[in-house]
DNA sequence: GAAAAGCCGAGTAATATACTTGGGATTGGG
DNA sequence: CCCAATCCCAAGTATATTACTCGGCTTTTC
């Protein structure tokens, strides 16, 4: 029932972009020293996120990638889904596409797995980049940052 | 963050346990056939669940497993958490021993990884074995089971 | 005493993860 | 106009994990 690195390090550099919103687009490499994770494997994240419609690119020197959406419209959920893909815990509940079983009928184990999915997208679908935002000023308690998250 | 095939065909045979609760003890072959998991590895799930204080077994010719306690005191969360570890999603907030990060002070991420911990054990902790049997016959409408879980 | 069960440790094939590598395309600044 | 910075993309790879299998021992009933 582990995240792996790419919702780990996705949602860090997402929160990463969203505290620069303001400065327009910021290039993976700083963003990559900054959360120190490596650039190759950041771009890959990136790529997935851009064709979720999450970030936008903009190409060339001095270009980068900057949120699609305002931070107070961009969900935590949005993001690990992205990267995670469904948040299921069994592929037999996914959202879209459940993986077919043939005891389907009258199986009760689903009923919870059901449950765990719902709980887990209901907490992630609450939770924007602006609340984490907001999160990181307080437990920073200063103005510049110190783009540890 | 899904689930892997311990907990998965764990609690699949806990419920087949539970469900023949009356019988007395009851072999992994018979549950094996029944659900259609393999003898061998199910021993080692169950090894797990007996050092858990989960299940007991009963040794020699006719052995087999029985439940330590009622299906009424044996919840859904214990019975995945002894065989897929923490449900945490990041190890940084397991319940025991968390893994330490040199980020941890003012970490926001952590926040929502704990979130989501809390509402999976919420979840799985509310159901009991005896809830999954009571939804089982209901399912089934019947009273010789099919033992399809 | 033989068969049926649990117990145990080691081995292994397949899969997934977490990257790295090497290049190509685009664009702003000098 | 060139070049460095940056995004873009596909493929390769090392490591770890998963999901088992295998072989043999121990205990107990018939």
């Amino acid at each position: 029932m582990k995240l792996s690195t790419k919702g780990r390090y996705g949602l860090k550099a997402m929160l990463d972009l969203a505290i620069h919103h303001s400065e327009g687009q910021i290039s993976l490499k700083s963003i990559a020293e900054r959360q120190d994770i490596s650039e190759n494997y950041l771009e890959q994240l990136f790529a997935i996120l851009r064709k979720s419609g999450i970030v936008k690119s903009i190409r060339g020197s001095q270009g980068g990638y900057v949120l699609a959406q305002g931070p107070d419209s961009i969900t935590v959920g949005s993001i690990l889904r992205a990267l995670e893909g469904s948040l299921a815990p069994v592929d037999c509940v996914m959202e879209t596409e459940p993986a077919q079983c043939n005891r389907a009928e009258g199986c009760v184990t689903k009923l919870i797995w059901k449950k765990i999915r719902d709980s887990v997208n209901d907490v992630v679908d609450s939770i924007t980049l602006e609340d984490l935002i907001t999160e990181y000023k307080k437990a920073n308690n200063k103005d510049d940052y110190m783009y540890y998250i």
